[in-house]
DNA sequence: TTGTACGCGTTATCAC
DNA sequence: GTGATAACGCGTACAA
């Protein structure tokens, strides 16, 4: 590992041109099978691999695709989403899938932007998740880059591709069946961040589905938990407070949840006998919480697979119109709303790992 | 987006010569504040950036670290564990303190074997997670990149930098615990796949507590759960079926654990009471559990930081002797034990301000 | 302070 | 089938 080797050297020891060495390397055609064996025999010998650089340079693509995912470590909202890790796995997927790598980095409006910059000059195409970038930057890269967001924005602010999922639909769904199926009346959302098109989206939700049902919505929601575990604690602890007690608390995300399953309990509350809780997200842990959470489902996997995939199409084809993918979400019915089903803590040996 | 701008039309735009608005994006010296403001001001206006690839060809430098970790989608065993992700985020961290982001891709042996090559052809330095290439190719691309190797072998196979973490020293101080503490004798390892260096090492640890503790062991795990949630249902069931019920059952990982948990739940055993069970890796879903499952930290995220200071550092500083580093593990203590820790569902609400 | 020109390691287009 | 050789886009002595 002294000096990094060369096509030059390898040719030089094979006794052929540098063209030829590329041409084997490349698996193409246009020399013989003795010639070719003698390359990859040298090649071998030396560990040597076409440096991805010059071959980026004179190919005009690198062969990875960027993802920048929002970095908020450090922060008192909390560490990154457990869900981003999702992403990058099915991001990794798709990409692998294609022959391509996966660049990643944590990115922030302010922090992350050099790095942002960066990471799009390495790259042939970019998946910008929600909230790691401004807009302002996201255009200026997208006028050299492919990008595709992967977010749930109210509304498509540019004419970049963009890939999200079913959030509000997924939100009907889930208060339709609070509503119709265990007779609840007065429901309480507990929204995430102000601004997170995330939690906006799925309060729209929320507030579609009570419409449709004839019950009565506040213009906002009822709570700010913030995403987190302690918010969501905080939320509910204070719905107690003020000794309120509805008939179902629909968290804008599982973390909240949890949170709010953790002080209705050392409150004696009953779930789901005394409120109903719902989560959104379905991260890992909901499955085992007691009870077990209803929640729905985010495609997160398959979000990262399908940014990737149109990504990568746009390299090739750059086309005009830009592309615009929603992903459906899935109700996951489990214990915490009221019904009566069967846990099965080993179910899932057969849901995942086989999206191949 | 219709053609990449280049470093040449930046120059005729600002009039300058490209060796000056080279100068400038480096953040060097040596041009008047006027002629940076044009430059820049045109290159924003470009959305330029500098190529990655001819950068890195001059640099010879790409200021990207790869990550290769094991792809296990598809198979029996599982999706590629979770503790990856950590280790993901820990590297991204590292290299973006470093102004550097990741590469990531997940390979196996046979399958990834293109692709992990392709990936060390792109990098500074290369991270390389246990089990996601032979040691044979490991060895031939560290001939021409920086590896550090992340596992926890028995034997340093090679001469490559190595980060890991005292997986054996964990699992002594778990079964000393369950020893000590709550006077078990008869304790059943459930391990993990045969040849997982990491299940090997923690029945290391578990065989020289036992002996330490003038107790019988056996040469193998009594039963082996593959590191699946599954795979531990099915060892802890046989164990039933054998009418067989010891004081402990020590799992290899908090997967099986989970699994164990779930089918001592079905045959009314109580645990603690009836009897021991604990995990390894503390995952997220440990604390939700019933009980909450006592197990050992791995510094995963911390594991992901040091592997990628370590490669950055052989980068710059190509000395001669391998590194090598072993990071402490961490026994958690909680109620699948028997000990009578205060559950505290919310116990991180007030580890960042609750002053609300 | 600024410009010229060569080199970085490959690929691709010609010729042969 | 194979070999010169000109790009590819940028960094960096060396000059000016």
């Amino acid at each position: 590992m002294v000096e990094r080797s060369t096509i030059y050297e390898v040719a030089r020891r094979s006794g052929v041109s540098t063209a030829t060495v590329s041409r084997v390397m490349d698996n193409g055609t246009g020399f013989s099978s003795a010639t070719r064996d003698r390359v990859l025999a040298v090649a071998n010998e030396l560990g040597w691999v076409p440096s991805g650089s010059a071959r980026g340079l004179a190919r005009r693509r690198t062969g990875i695709v960027g993802l920048l995912f929002p970095d908020f470590a450090g922060e008192a909202e909390q560490e990154s989403p457990l869900y981003v890790d999702q992403v990058i796995r099915g991001a990794e997927r798709a990409a692998a899938t294609a022959g391509n790598a996966v660049l990643i980095a944590a990115t922030r409006s302010a922090s992350g932007r050099d790095l942002a910059f960066s990471v799009a000059s390495k790259v042939d195409g970019l998946v910008v998740m929600a909230r790691s970038l401004t807009d302002q930057d996201l255009a200026t890269i997208g006028q050299n880059v492919p990008v595709v967001a992967l977010a749930n924005r109210p509304e498509p602010a540019s004419d970049l591709d963009r890939v999200g999922a079913d959030n509000r639909g997924g939100t009907r769904a889930l208060v339709d069946h609070l509503v119709d199926q265990h007779r609840c009346r007065d429901l309480v959302f507990v929204g995430g961040p102000q601004r997170s098109p995330d939690s906006m989206e799925r309060f729209a939700g929320f507030r579609e589905a009570m419409r449709g049902a004839g019950l009565h919505v506040r213009q906002h929601p009822d709570a700010c938990g913030g995403f987190t575990e302690p918010g969501g604690a905080r939320a509910v602890a204070e719905l107690l407070e003020q000794r309120r007690l509805p008939d179902a608390i629909v968290c804008g995300n599982d973390e909240m949840a949890i949170g709010a399953l953790g002080v209705l309990k050392r409150a004696k509350i009953k779930v789901p006998a005394d409120v109903a809780v719902t989560g959104f997200d379905d991260i890992a842990a909901t499955r085992h919480l007691a009870p077990p959470l209803t929640t729905v489902r985010q495609p997160m996997y398959e979000l990262g697979q399908c940014a990737v995939k149109t990504v990568l199409a746009r390299v090739t084809e750059r086309s005009a119109k830009p592309h615009e993918v929603v992903l459906s979400t899935e109700l996951v019915v489990r214990r915490s709303c009221g019904c009566r089903v069967r846990t099965q803590p080993t179910d899932n040996s057969d849901q995942k790992g086989n999206a191949a």
